[in-house]
DNA sequence: TCTGGGGTCCTAGGACCC
DNA sequence: TCTGGGGTCCTAGGACCC
């Protein structure tokens, strides 16, 4: 099919009128066949723009030196996170540990990961979709679905070609290729991005969605997972397309709602739609590893304090009050132990958690057990209303508390994370132990980019109650 | 020298009520 | 002795994702 691109327009210099006689010539008769063919070709358009090897791609485009050469972030935690095309090539595979990948190849440069850097990156990227469709579903920090059905007449381009038009502008000016699938539900657009990278365009029409399916085994498919696919194969379904193809009535018989929903994803009916709103989060957790593991019950117990302030901190991010927290306990062999404590008043304030936690902590730890991870899970959140007065003058100290944090977080905002802790915290805040803390963070290679903040650390030494047996 | 960290959604099944 | 059946709400835990 013949069709006419951006770049070819800007040459000859088409779009700068708004002559109707020249917007007739951009309305070229394979652009218009284009357009009319589309409705059943795609009855709804929707693209998945995927970052190639995102956090590498990232640090590649920050540092020139890194450029072309084989790199791996991850070294924070002690295996691959994100591997460059390069390293991909000598063989190196995701959660590869740190200390193969040096013995092994030698050329490689490990960096650690730099979630700020790969944030900023990853907002400028949503911006850019945007400018050609409002319809952008932030789906995680390298991905995003957009629907752009019907906006070829208003950019005058086929999808395939706003499809590419994004993808020019992403590399262009974020110097990070990403690889992008144009179809007609999420499923078959996801397909689409995977099906050639890096860099790569794949085209799928309701007309082409048997021929791609019948080269995708159901465990490439988003959604299916190990379980699904052990379940698919005990039936004797290996591939997509025998999936696609099962009789609807069967499918309603034999599968719960997710894969009859995929099923009609599959068929090229759209279900599952493009979720343009942000919402705020149902739940927050945090959980650091440490190595060596402990069996030190301060050292446990001030490691869970700090990640109950990092977790209390981002849900008052988003003014959200927490009504139920689960800790636990990462024991060396993977066992979890947890206990949940419904709160009796909801709240954003780490010292109540905090002393929540030190009263159940008990529960949940055992002496001369080697601990590898702490962590805590804040749940029921709500957003924060209008707080009511209560008979006991609570809400002074309620209200004292809350404007020390509004002040807290803007210190934290300006200075960086760990400026100021609780006592509590202390232990873990400067303990070497902590993989992932202070002394990993990386150097800023000189380039300052929108929304940083100079990270230096203020002595504020003592807020609050240490944990005391 | 196994195995990081942060999420969401769905279903089964128990509790409770009429 | 017998002891139906339906609804709602909540929670645990499985499955999946990046």
């Amino acid at each position: 099919m013949n069709t006419i691109t951006f770049t070819q327009l800007d040459k000859k210099n088409l779009l700068s009128t708004t002559d109707p006689k020249r917007v007739a010539i951009i309305q070229t008769p394979s652009l218009i066949e284009s357009i009319s063919n589309s409705a059943s070709l795609f009855p709804k358009a929707i693209l998945h723009i995927d970052g190639d090897s995102f956090f590498a791609s990232v640090e590649q485009a920050q540092n020139k030196n890194l450029r072309g050469k084989p790199i791996v972030t991850g070294a924070e935690r002690g295996i691959a996170t994100s591997i460059s095309i390069e390293a991909k090539r000598l063989g190196i595979t995701r959660a590869m540990p740190v200390w193969e990948i040096k013995k092994k190849f030698p050329e490689v440069i490990v960096v650690p990961g730099d979630y700020e850097t790969y944030t900023i990156y990853s907002k400028r990227m949503y911006s850019i979709v945007r400018r050609y469709t409002s319809v952008v579903e932030e789906y995680s920090i390298d991905e995003c679905f957009a629907d752009i059905t019907g906006l070829q007449r208003f950019h005058r381009l086929t999808y395939k070609g706003i499809a590419e038009r994004i993808s020019n502008d992403l590399y262009k000016e974020l110097g990070v290729s990403f690889s992008v699938g144009l179809g007609p539900t999420k499923v078959i657009a996801k397909l689409g991005s995977g099906w050639k990278k890096p860099h790569g365009m794949t085209v799928i029409s309701k007309a082409d969605i048997e021929k791609y399916l019948k080269l995708t085994p159901v465990r490439k498919i988003w959604n299916i997972g190990k379980k699904t696919t052990e379940r698919l194969n005990k039936m004797h379904i290996q591939n997509a397309i025998e999936i696609a193809r099962m009789q609807k009535t069967t499918v309603e018989k034999v599968f719960y709602k997710p894969m009859q929903e995929m099923w009609m994803e599959l068929n090229g009916e759209s279900v599952w739609e493009v979720n343009v709103t942000k919402e705020k989060h149902k739940s927050i957790s945090t959980t650091k590893t440490f190595t060596p593991p402990s069996q030190d019950k301060a050292f446990l117990f001030s490691q869970l304090s700090k990640n109950i302030e990092e977790a209390v901190s981002r849900a008052r991010k988003e003014d959200l009050l927490i009504n139920s927290i689960a800790i636990f306990l990462k024991t060396q062999d993977f066992g979890y132990h947890t206990v949940e404590v419904k709160l009796r008043d909801s709240t954003n304030n780490p010292i109540d958690i905090i002393r929540e936690a030190a009263t159940n902590f008990t529960k949940i730890y055992k002496p001369h057990t080697d601990y590898r991870a702490t962590g805590v899970w804040l749940t029921k959140l709500e957003t924060k209303k209008v707080e009511q007065l209560d008979l006991f003058g609570n809400i002074c100290r309620k209200i004292g508390l809350q404007n020390l944090y509004k002040n807290l977080d803007l210190v934290t905002q300006k200075f960086g994370k760990n400026t100021v802790f609780l006592g509590s915290s202390f232990n873990a805040v400067t303990d070497p132990r902590h993989v992932g803390g202070k002394e990993k963070v990386p150097e800023r290679r000189g380039v300052i980019l929108f929304g940083e903040s100079a990270k230096r650390r203020v002595a504020v030494p003592y807020l609050g109650m240490a944990w005391c047996n």
